[in-house]
DNA sequence: GTGGCTGGTGCAATCGTTTGCACATAACCA
DNA sequence: TGGTTATGTGCAAACGATTGCACCAGCCAC
């Protein structure tokens, strides 16, 4: 009956004693990189010892000698938003795998809360540090990458390309939207654009001014409407300063599923159905937004491969000698999902596939 | 132009040579419960050159001498479950405040990557624990509190009630939904259930039965059906079966919402539409809920709230002495949430308002 | 048989804090 | 004025790991 009631954390002495060698020998046993300096059969007694005895390295220990803790701040804006979940699950498992753990804080889009998050996280000892709350003029985050802190911005990115990013083909996906639009016979498409300050608005905007004109789109300056922010009552209000303009539509491309939602909310406040009379599209293909009425046409993006692929480069950074990396620029592909929200216009009758049957009486 | 590219942190010992006293003067005046044994000017004098200088304390010496790391360990099954972000962001709001962080980690509802995870966590000292995973019956768990290490669970509880928990008041919810339908007119209410193996699935399965005898409702075994997850999928599972037993009925309490939603889709692709065939009450009112079609009746949990709870409570238990605490149990009030999934039974025609007054017949 | 390697281990310093204790100096009271 | 008590500060030992260096065998080659 070895029961003692209070358990003292084994330690690397109490290994050592046990087999009966120094600690600095079990030190180098039980780490795979030095092992080999060590005879193997004492490295095999030092494994079984601290296996027994169920020894585990003192973190605090181990990050006060060697000046890493195995640990990486994780910033959003908001834990709540469903866009960010899927991300930092990505990222937890690609840390997992390596002996890492994430420590996460929100901003709720202040740049002053991120700052001071940062400040936590530093002087908690990150050994990097992941950002999803990034506007594209951030000042704070380009030192720290030129400090020589590893640090990598998720879906959006700063302008300056010096800090590493991982990001969704904004520009592509838009491109599909409009051409899925486009097929269905909308000429007419207006745009409630995301925030400019974030890369995300900015590029998914960009993509739109491009090619909308080569796509045979009517380019009215009126068509487009920026949105404060990515929420639903933004994209209400967006949707109530296009209709009181007068602008004439038959489509809104939407920068992200929020916006969307809240289009379609007010669009039906006002009389006009979607899709009968509005075509809308989001972007993310957030959770649940296939169970709407009407279902979401968006795009999806790989949410979760985007925090993986961070986490893994995030490593890959951490563990490469200071200075022998170059910023990497990740662009993952996305994908078009077409639901109900989107129909064809001004179809007489059949066509095919791709979405719903347009069986609807021209205007 | 005191530009060092290459920044060394700043010590106590810096900051001690900086003032002219010794790193132990330094370290009693930084702190607020030792400064009273400085010398009020010795202690201005530090705190502006500690200010100035920009030192901020080496979390991993400090956890090396105090053993604690102001750091707790959060484990949730999928962080992907909308259920789970409010719940975390109110655990960090509470935490923050009091310098501290948490640590997370995805269970993805499999025992022994909780346990994994758990070991992870305390291998890296966390001063506490918190935990929306635990199953019933959870030896593990108990085991931990009683060797006092301060945990509480959140969402659910494990029967052995020694271990704190902050959770939802689920018999009331059910009360209330049940309550609700009755006033519509229904009697012949069917429940999806959901898993017995955790509190949640067990308590809300529990105030089903205590009330529905005395409510005047038909109690039929048959009623019942219970989800292996909470899941869409065994939302839909549980319909198909319900609907193959034969067993009749105008509604169905759904033990959470995701199992509504897959019971409204399977109801659907069954010629049943709800609310006019069928009505159907989640519980959680977790987000989108209120925009899908139709939106969801169901309970509404302060997600947010419970997490603040738990994290308030299990800084109080780290920062009492040890065993100097009980295990608290904190349950929070529910609030119903009446929306369009559920209708009167038997309405011919017209209704108003909060959904439907019970122009109802009796059976 | 001696000198030089080399491979395996131990020694001890070190990371940056906290904290019990010793030691001054000043303050107090008789 | 002398002895006692406060009061403020310094000293040094931890905490548990990593790691450069010294050491000591044993081995090989000459």
């Amino acid at each position: 009956m070895q029961k003692t009631s209070i358990k003292k954390r084994v330690t690397l002495k109490d290994v050592a004693n046990a087999v009966g060698v120094h600690v600095s020998t079990v030190s180098r046993a039980l780490d795979p990189r030095t092992r080999h300096l060590i005879t193997p059969e004492v490295a095999e007694q030092i494994l079984k010892a601290s296996e027994r005895l169920d020894y585990r390295q003192n973190a605090a220990a181990y990050s006060l000698k060697t000046n890493r803790t195995r640990t990486i701040g994780v910033v959003v804006p908001d834990i709540t938003n469903p866009v960010f979940p899927p991300i930092i699950r990505g990222v937890e498992d690609a840390l997992a795998s390596r002996g890492y753990v994430a420590i996460l804080g929100n901003t709720d889009g202040d740049m002053r809360r991120e700052t001071g998050l940062v400040e936590t996280f530093r002087s908690r000892g990150v050994d990097g540090l992941i950002l999803a709350s990034v506007e594209r003029e951030d000042a704070a985050v380009s030192k720290l990458a030129a400090e020589g802190l590893p640090v990598i911005t998720v879906n959006r990115r700063v302008d300056d390309s010096t800090v590493a990013s991982v990001v969704n083909d904004e520009a592509e996906g838009i491109r599909r939207v409009l051409t899925h639009l486009v097929s269905l016979g909308h000429r007419r498409v207006a745009n409630i654009a995301g925030p400019q300050s974030l890369s995300t608005g900015a590029a998914r905007y960009a993509g739109f001014e491009k090619y909308r004109g080569p796509m045979g789109l009517a380019d009215d300056r009126g068509l487009v409407v920026f949105a404060n922010a990515f929420n639903e009552a933004e994209g209400e209000r967006c949707v109530e300063e296009l209709l009181a303009s007068g602008a004439e539509f038959t489509a809104i491309v939407c920068s992200n599923d929020r916006l969307a939602v809240g289009a379609i909310a007010a669009l039906s406040r006002h009389g006009r159905r979607c899709p009968e009379d509005v075509s809308v599209t989001g972007y993310n293909d957030m959770p649940m937004v296939e169970r709407m009425q009407p279902p979401l046409t968006t795009i999806r993006i790989q949410s979760n491969k985007v925090g993986f692929e961070a986490g893994q480069l995030l490593v890959q950074m951490i563990e490469r000698p200071p200075g022998e990396y170059v910023a990497e620029h990740i662009v993952l592909p996305i994908e078009l999902i077409v639901r109900g929200s989107t129909r064809a216009i001004h179809a007489p009758n059949g066509q095919d596939g791709d979405t719903a049957k347009p069986r609807v009486r021209p205007l």
